[in-house]
DNA sequence: CATTTTAAATGAGTCAAACTCATTTTCGAG
DNA sequence: CTCGAAAATGAGTTTGACTCATTTAAAATG
């Protein structure tokens, strides 16, 4: 790789990420309003006209920034989802994983919210693709514990996912709005997942003393998941 | 009323009220960079100066407008809860409330999202405020439930608050994305009713928990379901 | 290797919109 | 009616996104 000549095209690519990287931060740090375009254009060690040849104008810019941190956070959850076997650390992973990586850069993400203050003709198509992928893997989680029979299945998926997000979204917005408040991200976390395990799942697989009925339904989750490990290896064999 | 001749100050509420709600106008159909201070100047019939004897500049007209809003719903939700009991049905209220007017009026609740775009040192202060008072009345539910026994006392209302708003404000943000899926806001409602009702209510004070009876026969579903899906891989294979 | 052609980069210049301020208008008190 | 202060005005300034004629670099050609 070292010594080769880079080609035209690796050449631009190359400069591409230069220039969202740049943009990146100074959108970080500097919100909307605050990054100016010849900011960007320093910080990458290019012209301003030269962002334009990159991208269309200042929305199309801070666009781009968007889908590349959806799109980290994306292929990272994918990764850590995988391995997880039981729906319910699948969603605590989730849950943990959003909210670290929001908090971590929440500037991003409100600045994604903004992006579509009303009217200006704003085309939600690419972010609307972008989170479909993303809500995709929470979806394939709920669907499979549905089938399992560890989720109640009368509830429609959307309803979840927006409790489940909306939740999360809200409790940062208010933690960076009061932030006197100690985090406890934890808390947050395992109070939503709390109500998500006695609101929507089936009744009978909480806590409580250990009566003979929820150690059969333990019994009943445990075959489930037989089930599916058998219906794994029968796709692999196939 | 009518015939007296308005005092200075009058005079000048009045004026700023024009204002006002010809911003609120402006702002809602046109989004913050669409809203040309001009705009809004012509359409309040002042000249464009004059805005800025009002309002420092076009962030605290923004903010001005959004303070309007959030007083308004403020005051209407507290009037609507007033003569109601239940606390299930309290909490139904709000939830159709919040959503039925941000609804109406979303592009005003994004574009006061969008105000706190990172960085800029804006003063949240004012913001918090008006939270505050406005989710007080949330609260005062939630504290009056436990306090009766309707309510499972272990969970903060701080998380309680999170899932309800931000599951309704997740709700509605997809519904704007997604407008070709039909809105039922009734379904959402319901259905955050439904997971908060059998997710945080004390067991027992409502439904009470099946009996084992049943719970055997439900196992015994979940195992036949089980088997049944073996069976059909089983027979895929062969 | 020299030359032509084509792509990429540049930054001075344009333009639009937020904001300022010297001037004018309005209005009430004396 | 007159004067002074408060309020309003809009032409002018400033700022920052965006354009485009020109320059520079790279690739193709012979």
């Amino acid at each position: 790789m070292s010594g080769t000549k880079p080609t035209r095209r690796e050449r631009l690519e190359a400069r591409e990420e230069v220039i969202l990287d740049a943009a990146r931060k100074v959108f970080r740090d500097g919100g909307y309003a605050g990054a100016k375009m010849s900011d960007i254009a320093r910080a990458a060690a290019v012209a301003e006209g030269t962002l334009y040849l990159y991208f269309k104008n200042k929305d199309a810019l801070l666009e781009a920034v968007i889908e590349r941190f959806y799109d980290d956070l994306t292929d990272d959850a994918e990764r850590g989802v995988a391995p997880i076997e039981d729906t319910f650390e699948r969603l605590a992973f989730l849950a943990r994983h959003h909210v670290d990586r929001c908090l971590a850069e929440w500037q991003l993400l409100e600045l994604m919210i903004g992006l579509y203050r009303g009217g200006m003709g704003y085309d939600y198509g690419s972010h609307r693709s972008l989170n479909r992928r993303y809500v995709a893997i929470f979806d394939r989680v709920i669907r499979e514990g549905m089938h399992r029979g560890e989720l109640r299945d009368d509830l429609p998926p959307r309803l979840l996912r927006d409790l489940f997000y909306g939740t999360l979204e809200y409790a940062i917005r208010t933690l960076r709005m009061h932030p006197e408040e100690t985090p406890d991200n934890d808390g947050t976390v395992a109070g939503v997942l709390s109500i998500l395990r006695q609101g929507a799942v089936v009744p009978g697989a909480s806590a409580q003393p250990p009566s003979e009925a929820v150690r059969l339904e333990r019994v009943a989750d445990r075959l489930t998941r037989v089930a599916t490990r058998l219906e794994t290896r029968l796709d692999d064999v196939r």
